[in-house]
DNA sequence: TTCCGACAGTGGGGTCGCAAT
DNA sequence: ATTGCGACCCCACTATCGGAA
């Protein structure tokens, strides 16, 4: 099969909005994919490599070679380019990888190199990624998608699923049953403003605590402990205090939902930046667990006994949970029957107060919904907000090209000048977004064409999740998960609020923040 | 007809590891 | 030794479509 119906399909996907005519132009094509281009039409459709990372990046994408004039590209050149591309390593790879891409690209048509380039940088933009390709692959099969989503979840991936699927037909996918050993996309939590609001909605519900962690899903067939991520790599290796918890069980076929925390000597949550590089660290894993080691806590159960429990009530699967697991070891929790608010706030509370992220109110009557953010978990974080004064701001892609999106957000100083304390482009309506455009144009005094920097006159009321560490901003912290709330007005950028208090609301001493540098982990840490 | 769930898009900061400088 | 880049961790929010109410 020729590179080039694809690309021109994804155009066509691209151009139109309505997800049902994307469905059916995707359903099109899969259908006149032959079984051997099945295995990489179809993630490629996704927005996907089957490869996965093939360490090519957009610095690799910048200034591609003369597009070919003729389409003669099959999918299966471009799967044996980036498998040959996944496997260059060692000195003078970037050269290599640099020299594969060209010959490829220049082996490509203009709307081609357009397909290529946006797959490898994972910019397809037309719309359709997973969700739309699970319908078009159960439209052009005849299966129910709910069926072929419920397969996609337990295989771990679209592309085993599409190649049975289009191979035998709907009947292949009782096939995919939960496997110990074999990763199941994680179920997500949807985000509530309150703990009320949040218990209102679900009704008899859990209230867990939210641990300010790195997700883990871990396995144990007898002897045999796999740990994966939230996107399911693998990371068993460099978690061996999690594979030793997992062995002390009292049980050897199961799959357990849960977080990695670092407590502290006073049990404590260490902040959120020192677990992520522990669990990053791939070199020294026994001093790195030394130096930073790890508490697994539990909040679910997907199999047990070898049995499958993913479909049973969260009740249900809590009491296996704790037949399996010990106390120490689950999270904690509440349950709260018809709504009476009180115990869950008071729950809240007290989970900030131990130092954690917030809460999370859980259905008891909601199966395990994986891969998809169902509306069964809600979390609740507190909020922080603050007016900043907009010190510049870039130049958007894809639907907010030609507008001014990523804002540069500066705290005051006492002296009247500037600190940059992070950026952020979220919570922008496009009313919003094209006022600010007009706004912050006339407040110009610079654009290199990437970021318009502005006279520091206008105030926007920010919310974020608290305070980290950062080398990159003068301050030494920046804001953590930034969005737009509203601008201000009615503020003047003199009545914006300063480093000082700031740094004060979090704890880490007012002044100069010159003296936010707080020695590692000596500090309050951010919330 | 209106409401609301699910999805895609638009990016944020940090950290590690590797290759290039 | 330092810098740049890619891969992955954490993540919020809005616009839109289309089925449910």
């Amino acid at each position: 099969m020729l590179l080039a119906p694809l690309a021109h399909v994804s155009r066509e996907v691209a151009g139109v909005s309505a997800r049902s005519r994307k469905i059916s132009l995707l359903a099109g094509l899969f259908r006149t994919a032959g079984p051997d281009d099945v295995p990489v039409v179809i993630p490629y459709l996704a927005g996907r490599l089957p490869q996965g990372r093939i360490g090519v990046g957009w610095n690799a994408l910048k200034d591609p070679p003369p597009p070919a004039g003729r389409a003669t590209l099959t999918v299966h050149r471009v799967d044996d380019t980036f498998t040959a591309l996944a496997a260059v390593a060692g000195p003078g790879a970037q050269g290599e990888r640099r020299r594969l891409v060209r010959e490829l690209l220049g082996a490509a048509t203009e709307e081609e190199q357009r397909f290529l380039v946006g797959l490898i940088s994972g910019e397809i933009r037309q719309g359709a990624l997973d969700a739309v390709a699970v319908e078009a692959l159960a439209e052009t099969s005849g299966a129910r998608p709910d069926a072929v989503r419920r397969a996609v979840m337990l295989a771990g991936s679209l592309a085993p699923v599409a190649r049975r699927l289009l191979a035998a037909g709907p009947p292949v996918l009782d096939e995919f049953l939960l496997t110990v050993g074999r990763p199941v996309l994680p179920m997500l939590a949807q985000s509530a403003a309150g703990v009320a609001e949040a218990v209102e909605r679900l009704g008899e519900c859990a209230v867990e605590e939210k641990l300010d962690g790195i997700r883990v899903q871990v396995h144990r067939d007898g002897a045999a402990v796999r740990i994966f991520t939230r996107t399911l790599d693998e990371i068993t290796d460099r978690l061996p205090e999690v594979t030793a918890v997992a062995l002390g069980l009292a049980g050897d076929g199961f799959v357990l939902d849960g977080e990695v925390i670092a407590l502290d000597a006073a049990g404590r949550p260490r902040p959120f930046q020192e677990v992520a590089g522990r669990v990053g660290s791939r070199g020294d894993v026994p001093s790195a667990a030394r130096a930073v080691p790890l508490s697994p806590v539990f909040f679910d159960i997907l199999a047990a006994d070898g049995e499958e429990l993913l479909d049973l009530p969260l009740a249900d699967r809590h009491t296996a949970l704790a037949r399996l697991v010990p106390e120490p070891l689950r999270v904690r929790r509440i349950v709260v029957a018809g709504g009476s608010g009180p115990d869950a706030e008071a729950f809240f509370r007290a989970t900030l107060d131990r130092g954690h992220e917030g809460v999370v109110v859980k259905a008891l009557d909601a199966p395990y919904s994986a891969g998809r953010r169902g509306a069964g978990w809600l979390k609740v974080k507190p909020v922080h907000t603050l007016d900043l004064v907009v010190l510049a701001a870039e130049w958007g892609h894809g639907r907010r090209t030609g507008r001014l999106s990523n804002l540069h957000l500066g705290a005051r100083r006492e002296d009247g000048s500037f600190v940059m304390l992070g950026k952020t482009f979220k919570g922008l309506t496009d009313a919003t977004l094209e006022w600010q455009t007009g706004r912050l144009r006339e407040l110009a005094v610079r654009d290199d064409g990437f970021t318009v920097t502005v006279r520091p006159e206008l105030v926007v009321e920010i919310a974020y999740d608290g305070l980290q560490r950062s080398s990159r901003y003068p301050a030494g912290v920046t804001l953590r998960f930034a969005r737009v709330l509203r601008y201000r007005t009615d503020k003047r950028a003199a009545e914006a609020d300063t480093i000082g208090t700031v740094l004060a609301a979090h704890g880490r001493g007012g002044g100069s923040e010159d003296s936010g540098q707080d020695g590692g982990s000596s500090g309050p840490g951010a919330e």
